[in-house]
This record gives structure tokens, C-alpha cells and sequence, in this order.
RNA sequence: UGGGGCGUCGGCAAAUGGUAAGCCACGGGACUUUGGAUCCCGCAUGUGCAGGUUCGAAUCCUGCCGCCCCAGCCA
């Protein structure tokens, strides 16, 4: 938002652009922009918009949009507008409304006054149809859907015109108001555009463009019974707008001809807005499709919108995503007209880069695994120093306690350790963190043979960390003080998915067959440092060695709920997985 | 078998006729009081395939092949 992010030198990038204006990577938007500035076509003016439909939440692919339009306008100096594309009420609701808003803002970016709804320029679409009509290049047409798919042909077979086609300006302009007045129920009639019913583009074989539909809207009440289709309210809205470069996904390509047939024959002033069409996201392991997290939800398949599993903004939000790893992941993905995946793991990197630059380092024990030391005074409690980020100096150390009686991993021990472990078993010695240095003397199990204790040592001489003689453990744990611990509970996050991408990991199986059972695991029990009892919602940290986590607002006073945003790199656990085979 | 798009490394993605950037992932090494972070090194004799033009082709031409989108009164 307001910072702008000193990365660690200049991004690779940038150096490569090879100057320290860091001209922005291109792409072939930002080209045909510069085309177009260099020929005078807008004057110069670069006018886009976002423009969603409140019929969900926004989604991580959304953010790729917004990010996309918001950028170039403040790259350009010119202007990007939130509009809401909201033609059709009976899937549009008010809470989506306000979730994109919410969202966008979250972001990062600022539509200032300009806030828009298609809605609110229904009036002046309506009159528009009229003239259409009058121009005699829209008809009013009695097919039932299923008569209007019989006439339209198919991909191979051209299209006929129905007998509604002829039936002359006065009678269609009368009907159209008919239409209006509220004369006819559902789906008795539509207005379509004449133009082409031999046409190989579909899109053009006279397009439905105002139905009826006897349906409240969220934003303009009761005022209307029928609506415009997208297809002829969109140019509209953007040429009403000024809009100069309309960016739009992939499958609007073959809608442009329509685009620029509505505005050139209503005669909108000159230059029309250009369509631009790019390739929408898609990333591995998750879901990008509104209709299938719509379905997540009701099904109850999550806990709601913004479950931190989710892909939509509000579930990263939750989840502990930062609006700047987002910003970063959108510009480093690119923008070109090709079908693409981008790997979850990208994401999850701008992510990482960033929080370790500001997340600060707290000691937590997930899975607590009592170690006592042997030779520790009873009741004594020393107080370390122990720093709060060792990426940012500037950001201080805090006292940790420390006792007789600690918590420390339970995966941090081995009874009998593999090759390269390097951590606590019998007779090893490792560092805790900032404190001493440990030796494990002796294993205690339950009468089921599980280790429940560790009966250790401490080298007093290896206070704060560090051996007189100079011996260095090949592990540091992180640990936790038994007596002054906080209870906590975890929820740890994999991908919602168990393939990376499900429409191709195919044999006719539903995307649900590979939701992943083990996208959340939740931890009871969990002792985390006191430093912690007054973390709000929303807070972020680093659990060293761990990952990262943010509060939940699950949260209740002195029961703190972490969800586990991303894990750290973990190169023992790359190990491991090979040493399984 | 109509129309519209798109094919460059495992995944993104540059290169705009001058001899294949970068990022992620992956593999190796250095360093380390987070097996974190950081830093080094490696990673397309080749751009879907086949021809052609050219001193020179990922870029131009021809022909194939493959993938995506369109038959909502959804957006």
C-alpha cells in the first residue's frame, strides 16, 4: 500500500531493463498502449476499469485483473474505475458488492470517486435500444430459448431468421415498451440485435440483448422487469465511461465484433474504447472458477468465503497473504494471450520474500514434547535476549523465559535418528535457540511405550547460545518455557487440491474427487511464547523454523488461533522425503 | 468439417531478421545461533513439425500438427 517494498538490491529484473528508472517488464498491453500514445489515438489518456459482476467473491485471479488495470492506469497517469457489472439480479447480491470493495481497497488501490454501476446507466441503454430499433438494427422477438437455438444453427450449419425479424420498427419499438411496462412475464420475448444470422461468429447471428426478468436488483431496486444482456450493456458502460483500453479474458475475443457493432451504429462519439483481450489465471493445486468455489461454499465444503483455503482475496487475507505479495506475484506472472498454469509455488515465494522481510520471529511449539533438565535449579527463571527478526535489526530483541521445564518439537527428537539428523536424540547435544546448549540423557515412555519426556542437561558455560570452546551443534531447536508458555490452537493449511491440475489429471473424474482431505489439520494444545497474549487478528509472525502464521479471528482472549500461512523452506524435510524413496 | 485465438526450458515469460533474458521449480556448493534467510554454480546446440526465403530465421513465406474458446434469455 503505502511502503514501497526496499527488496534486498534492485529485483533482477529491473537490472536487466538496465537502468535505475527500472522500466517496468512489457508486455503486449503496455505496447499497444505505447502504439497508441505514439499515433495520438486517445491523446494520450490511458482510462481502463475493473469491472466485476457482484455475483461472488473476488478470487486470486481477479487480483491478476485488478492488478492489472489499477497498474497501468497509475503507470500511464491516467485513471481505472471499479464498476460493477451488475445486469443480471438474479445472481448478484448485495454482500458481493461489498466484498469487492473491500477487497479491492485491500489491495491497494484507490478508485477515488469513481465508483460505478452498470445499473445505474440503464436508462440510457434502454434509449439506446429504442434507437436501435428505430435505426431498424434490433427487433423484438417472440422465440422461446428453445426456438431461438433452433433458428441460430450451429458451429457448422448457419443460422435463419425467425418470422419476428420482419415485423417492422413500430411494432418492435411498441413491444420493447411493453417489455418494459411490465406487460409480459419471463422469457415471453427478448430484443436481438439484427445483424447476421449466416455469420461464422455466433456472437453475431442477432444477439439476445435485453430479456425480461421480473427480479429486484441489488443496486436499482424495483425500477426494472427487463435487462440488458453483458454483451450490449459492456461497450456501452465503457463508452459512457471514456474508457479507453477495456481489458477483458481470453473468451471475449470473439464477442469484440459485437463490441464495436454496439457502439459504432448507436454512433458514440469517436475514439471507441478498445477491447483488449488477455489469458486469465490459472494456478496449480486450487480452483478459479467462481461456480465451483460458489459450490465449496454451499456445500459446506469450507467454512465460508474466506476459509483460508480458499483462493479468493478475502481467504489469503485470512490465510496471512500480504496485498504486496499479491501485487509482486501479478507483475512477475506476466500478461500474454497464451493458456498457462502458473505453479502455486510462485505464489507462495513472492509470499515468503516478503513476510521474511517484516514478519517478526516468535518461538512457538506446535507439537510439545516435555524436555526436563536434569541439572537446572528447581524454580529458577532466566530471561534471554532473543531477536525479533534477524533480517531487521532495527526491530529489536525481546526477553524470552526460560526454566527448568521446557517444550520443545516432538519432530525434533528421534529415539533412534536417521542419517543426517541432526537434531535431539539420546546422547546428542543441540542448541536452543539464544539459550544453552542440551544434552539428551535419558527417554521416559508411558506404559504404551510413547516417549512422553526427555531427561536432559545444560552446559551452563553455553549461555546465550554460544560454547567458550567453540563447539557449534549442527542443530538449533526452538523451544518454549513450560510455566510460561500460552496455550494455543493451530490450523495448518495444505492445497485445496491434491493434483496440480484437475481438468487434466482427467480419466472423466470430478474436480471434487481431488479436493485434498488434508487441506486442514488442527492443533490442539499447542504452547507458543507469552510475548504472544496480546496478538490481534490479523497479526503476522514467523514461527522460527516453522513457518508463517497469522491470528485468526477465531480468536478469544488468551486462546489465540494461528493459521499457518505458508511453511518455511524446509530443506531436512526434502531430505527425508528422498531417504523414504 | 464454421468462426476466433494460441504454440519458446518441468512451470511462467522475454527476444520486434543479428546468433535463445529473467523468475519459479529442480540439482550442487558456500555461509549460518532458524536444516530459515543470503550468496555462488548448473539447468533450451535450440523456439510444435516439415520445407522455403536470407550472409543470417524463434522472428518472414508455404504446408502440416496440436491445444484453447464460441451454439445462455450467464458474465
Amino acid at each position: 500500500m503505502k511502503e514501497k517494498k526496499p527488496r534486498a538490491g534492485a529485483s533482477p529484473r529491473q537490472e536487466h531493463a538496465g537502468s535505475e528508472t527500472a522500466a517496468p517488464p512489457t508486455h503486449f498491453i503496455r505496447e499497444i498502449i505505447n502504439e497508441h500514445n505514439k499515433a495520438g489515438k486517445f491523446g494520450g489518456k490511458v482510462a481502463t476499469r475493473f469491472p466485476p459482476e457482484p455475483n461472488g467473491y473476488l478470487h486470486i485471479g481477479h487480483a491478476k485483473s485488478i492488478c492489472l488495470n489499477f497498474g497501468l492506469a497509475q503507470e500511464y497517469g491516467g485513471t481505472c474505475n471499479l464498476r460493477f457489472d451488475d445486469t443480471n439480479p438474479t445472481k448478484e447480491e448485495q454482500e458481493y458488492i461489498d466484498s469487492i470493495e473491500n477487497d479491492v481497497r485491500w489491495l491497494g488501490f484507490d478508485w477515488e470517486d469513481r465508483l460505478y454501476f452498470a445499473s445505474d446507466y440503464f436508462e440510457q441503454m434502454y434509449l439506446w435500444a429504442e434507437k436501435l430499433i428505430t435505426k431498424g438494427k434490433a427487433y423484438v422477438c417472440d422465440c422461446s430459448p428453445d426456438e431461438v437455438r433452433e433458428w441460430r444453427g450451429t458451429l457448422t450449419k448457419p443460422g435463419q431468421p425467425c418470422v419476428h425479424r420482419e415485423r417492422g420498427r413500430e411494432a418492435s419499438l411498441d413491444l420493447f415498451r411493453r417489455m418494459r411496462a411490465g406487460e409480459f412475464p419471463d422469457g415471453a420475448r427478448t430484443l436481438r440485435a439484427e445483424i447476421d444470422m449466416t455469420s461464422g461468429n455466433i456472437n453475431m447471428r442477432d444477439p439476445v440483448i435485453y430479456r425480461i426478468l421480473h427480479a429486484p436488483h441489488p443496486h436499482a431496486g424495483d425500477a426494472w422487469c427487463i435487462y440488458p444482456m453483458y454483451d450490449y450493456a459492456h461497450p456501452l458502460e465503457d463508452a459512457i465511461e471514456n474508457i479507453t483500453h477495456s481489458i477483458c479474458t481470453l473468451e471475449f475475443e470473439d464477442h469484440r465484433p459485437f463490441y464495436d457493432w454496439v457502439i459504432d451504429e448507436l454512433e458514440l462519439p469517436e475514439p471507441h474504447p478498445q477491447q483488449i483481450e488477455f489469458a486469465r489465471l490459472n494456478l496449480t493445486h486450487t480452483l478459479m472458477s467462481k461456480r465451483k468455489l460458489l459450490e465449496l461454499v454451499k456445500a459446506g465444503l469450507v467454512i465460508g468465503w474466506d476459509d483460508p483455503r480458499m483462493p479468493t482475496i478475502s481467504g489469503l487475507r485470512r490465510r496471512g497473504y500480504t496485498p504486496e505479495a499479491i501485487r509482486d506475484f501479478s507483475e512477475r506472472i506476466g500478461v500474454a494471450k497464451r493458456d498457462s498454469m502458473v505453479d502455486i509455488a510462485l505464489l507462495e515465494h513472492c509470499l515468503r520474500e516478503d513476510l521474511n522481510r517484516r514478519a517478526r520471529r516468535v518461538m512457538a511449539v506446535l507439537r510439545p514434547l516435555k524436555v526436563v533438565l536434569e541439572n537446572y535449579r528447581d524454580g529458577q527463571v532466566e530471561e534471554f535476549d532473543v531477536p525479533n527478526n534477524p533480517e531487521d535489526p532495527a526491530a529489536g530483541t525481546r526477553k524470552v523465559p526460560f526454566s527448568k521445564v521446557l517444550y520443545v518439537e516432538r519432530d525434533d527428537f528421534r529415539e533412534s535418528p536417521p542419517p543426517k539428523f541432526y537434531r535431539l536424540y539420546p546422547g546428542n547435544e543441540v542448541r536452543l535457540r539464544s539459550a544453552y546448549f542440551i544434552t539428551c540423557k535419558e527417554v521416559v515412555k508411558d506404559a504404551d511405550s510413547n516417549v512422553v519426556e526427555l531427561r536432559c542437561t545444560y552446559d551452563r558455560s553455553t549461555r546465550g547460545g554460544s560454547a567458550p570452546d567453540g563447539r557449534r551443534p549442527k542443530a538449533t531447536l526452538h523451544w518454549v518455557s513450560a510455566n510460561h508458555a500460552l496455550e494455543a490452537e493451530a490450523r495448518l493449511y495444505d492445497h485445496l487440491l491434491t493434483v496440480p491440475d484437475p481438468d487434466a489429471a482427467g480419466e472423466g473424474k470430478d474436480w471434487k474427487w481431488f479436493l485434498n482431505p488434508g487441506s486442514l489439520e488442527t492443533l490442539r494444545g499447542c504452547r507458543v511464547e507469552a510475548t504472544l497474549a496480546g496478538a490481534r487478528p490479523g497479526d503476522r509472525f514467523q514461527f522460527e523454523r516453522l513457518g508463517y502464521f497469522c491470528v485468526d479471528p477465531d480468536s478469544a482472549a488468551g486462546k489465540p488461533v494461528f493459521n499457518r500461512t505458508v511453511t518455511l523452506r524446509d530443506s531436512w524435510a526434502k531430505i527425508e522425503q528422498k531417504q523414504k524413496g
